[in-house]
DNA sequence: TTTATTTTTGAATAGTGGTTCATTATTAAG
DNA sequence: CTTAATAATGAACCACTATTCAAAAATAAA
């Protein structure tokens, strides 16, 4: 009987995330992430159900990993309501700078894995989104923010700036660093621009 | 010699439109395009390059739009800051209202055409970002703003907030009203979440 | 009508690239 | 060493669809 050697599911993988960062999906080819990963073309289809379930695979990955995190925050009693926003903002960040790759797949194809298989995307995403939640509304009860606002829309303008910034930080990295953005963004969302 | 007849153009525009909201630029077939429109496939070409050309057309229409309506409320002197302000965002919402599929290709794509065309593409977009950004300034220069926000980082922002929740709105409508949605945006960029 | 010119057509083309599968290589067990 | 079972290969397959182009249709001018 023969075992698998390596790893092979996890070079795939990442020579993925580097492709798809490099390229965006749908012009990256299988045959391209074949040979960054120094697997034959078929092997992918030994690892992976086709080229989506790469991508699915990918965002399982990220989501699994911020969700877990944004939970260690949430039970943290020794933060407060705006402590724990801070930390929230600066976990994406992170993840952001630790791996750029990843994080640029992660808001690039976002859309197009929301539209073409919600059911299977949903998993980790909603179970991040209502951590996420519960920290606002913490932040609500206890009095800390506002409470004339909806915690929905809120908590969905919040992690979109965040990502239309990440995005257009991609672009163009030298304009800003990412501390001035992430600075900026937790000021605004505190304070507003009402002077 | 022969004249075009009737408005091909605008034809393939629209069916276009209808089906780029529906089912996505990449999934959008160009015979199906032609059929929608009442025209051949091979139609298309006479009036665009290519496919692209045609979701850079589509753009090109919208940035066009809002660029000058923009302009208006800019240069509108009947109107403080937290007016145009207002203006401005209300701009976008009510040509989401008035045609919601135009409004549906544009934020769904945008990320598409900006990366496979950046330079094509800045024409008019450039032209409504430095509007916004003028008016921005404007309420910072009168002290109605806060000046501890690079106005670049606002911009991308306050656009991206706004996509994103436009977005979610597109996917699943029912749970808030479009008008709800525009009043927390508003609030929350004003007043920020602290109480 | 006839001719010239331009528009429109849609079947044929052509290139792409995801996926399959018969074959080969590798390893473990007997 | 032989056999069995699984892993890996990559050329061939095939579905899909954007694009082309030779022919036909429509219109204006002569």
């Amino acid at each position: 009987m023969r075992v698998k050697e390596g790893n092979k599911e996890k070079d795939i993988l990442e020579a993925a995330i580097k492709l798809f960062a490099e390229v965006g999906y749908h012009k990256a080819k299988i045959s391209k992430i074949a040979e960054m990963a120094g697997v034959a073309a078929g092997s992918i289809y030994l690892y992976f159900e086709d080229k989506e379930d790469i991508l699915l695979k990918i965002f399982d990955e990220i989501w699994h990993r911020i969700y877990l995190e944004l939970l260690k925050i949430k039970n943290n009693s020794n933060l407060s309501p705006f402590d724990k926003f801070d930390a929230m903002i600066d976990l994406i960040f992170d993840i952001y700078i630790e791996n750029p790759n990843l994080a640029m797949v992660f808001v690039n194809e976002q859309n197009h894995i929301q539209r073409s298989t919600p059911e299977k995307f949903t998993v980790f995403y909603e179970k991040f989104l209502l951590s996420g939640e519960d920290i606002i509304k913490e932040g609500i009860e206890k009095h800390a923010f506002t409470n004339n606002l909806d915690i929905n829309i809120l908590r969905q303008f919040i992690f979109g700036a965040i990502r239309s910034l990440l995005q257009h930080w991609a672009i163009d990295p030298k304009t800003y660093p990412l501390n001035k953005i992430r600075q900026n963004i937790k000021f605004i969302i505190k304070y507003g621009i009402e002077k």
